[in-house]
DNA sequence: GTGCAGCGGTCGGCATTGTCGAACACTGAT
DNA sequence: ATCAGTGTTCGACAATGCCGACCGCTGCAC
């Protein structure tokens, strides 16, 4: 591959470091913080802020993320094909479990959520759309590392956290996890991420038996799980609803 | 305003335009819709790409917009202080009503809506994060062409579309429409966007009184209206919700 | 099978373009 | 009043990204 773009490849730096920063950045720690003179540094935001990708706090005059970079990412999730043909399934698969859904791809070191049906109750719930998820100890990121060998090789790469008190983080436990979920097809999360809360999920592939992406059902421990394991039913629906959306991407790629 | 960096530029208008497509576009469609020579837009497009902004098909050499940008986007919500102020506000106001609320403010020449809260029953909807609506024909932007001078520019500006038989196109009935949603502090849409769909809406604002986004309710128009007129309940409920977010936007504002 | 027309990708010379660092105006705290 | 910060502007320099011709490939048509 030739050279890329070095003024876009700083612009794309400075996006990554203020969705990086929780709180809003002075044009200073920007430009310290890429090793970029001040003015340099300026001249990009002030582009960026131009073309709405960045806002500018008048009062503090210091920098965050801006709306179009928003708008961007919705117009992503519209031309999705693997989300659209999701979509259906993933529907009933929450209705028909009572627990929500979610559809999740490789990106960089972890696993993108891309959609999310919420569990069909009144209870408050936060979108995660967007958001994103480690590959060692979620359902979704084991079987992905199981199934796609970038994403394997990210996860026998990266630090694999202590999130709670049962995350495997040994290198060898983790590769005999991935070993068993390519087998038998599925992997589970019992408070591997976070405390209380359990999933399971299987891999979607194309019509070339390459892996795009997974689908996870996700839940209190206690919902979801008997006497430590996800009940088999649960297993067995989110397998379903795997191979459906496998079958209309393979069918549709003609 | 000093000048923008180029390729910069290019590579934002790129970025929107592959948002604008339905579908992917091809390398010369892009470069010719831009006015660029094939070489450098492909330099643009190799950065973007690299930097996960872009993806290309690889059996059909198409592009299309990259997970990074959802990513982004994303964050960009984390980040944003409106937003998590709004949060509880708005969450206890679908509850209270059922109906589903949404918290929208300006970009470019339309509404981005950047929270929304689903109607609280089991019913199909789709998030609506993200997206535009336009201002000359919706709650929330008759609130915000109201208040915010920028905004009301932008309406009487841009083209106002028919969108269904009863949309407001005239310039001089949309101005008494405002004129009117400034005096009394709301404004409604009775299927003037979409058929069968009603909303009321009210402003934000910061301490210093300027307008910082709006607070709508929406749902099917025979739930909200009573002969023709939106009730007068929810619009007390929607005003008192748009004043407890501004309280709360002002007073932490320090 | 063979031709052609379209695609995406590459390369190197030219000059436009973005970079750099110093100087600027301004704010807030000392 | 001073000073140490901030974000911003500016101009000179040369590194940088732009352009257009060229390449290899695919797939359609004949």
């Amino acid at each position: 591959m030739a050279k890329s773009i070095q003024s876009l490849q700083r612009a794309a730096a400075v996006l990554r470091l203020l969705a990086g920063g929780e709180r809003r950045l002075g044009l200073s720690d920007i430009a310290s913080s890429l090793g970029l003179a001040k003015g340099t540094a300026h001249g990009i935001l002030r582009t960026l802020q131009a073309e709405g990708f960045v806002e500018q706090d008048p009062v503090s005059g210091r920098y965050q993320l801006g709306a179009e970079l928003l708008r961007l990412g919705n117009s992503y999730l519209d031309v999705h094909e693997l989300r659209s043909r999701a979509l259906v399934w993933t529907d009933d698969l929450a209705r028909s479990s009572g627990e929500s859904v979610h559809l999740g791809v490789l990106h960089l070191e972890g696993v993108l959520i891309v959609h999310h049906v919420f569990r069909p109750d009144d209870s408050r719930q936060v979108l995660e759309v967007g958001a994103m998820q480690p590959l060692h100890s979620t359902a979704l990121g084991k079987v992905l590392a199981a199934y796609d060998p970038v994403a394997r090789g990210e996860a026998v790469r990266g630090a694999r956290e202590q999130l709670t008190a049962r995350t495997v983080t040994d290198l060898e436990q983790f590769e005999a996890i991935v070993e068993l979920t390519r087998s038998r097809g599925w992997a589970t999360d019992v408070e591997e991420t976070w405390e209380g809360v359990a999933a399971v999920a299987a891999p979607i592939h194309d019509r070339r038996r390459m892996p795009v992406g997974a689908i996870a059902l996700t839940g209190a421990v206690e919902r979801l799980c008997e006497s430590g394991e996800v009940r088999p039913e649960l297993i067995t629906a989110v397998r379903e609803c795997a191979r459906s959306v496998s079958r209309d991407v393979g069918a549709g790629r003609f």
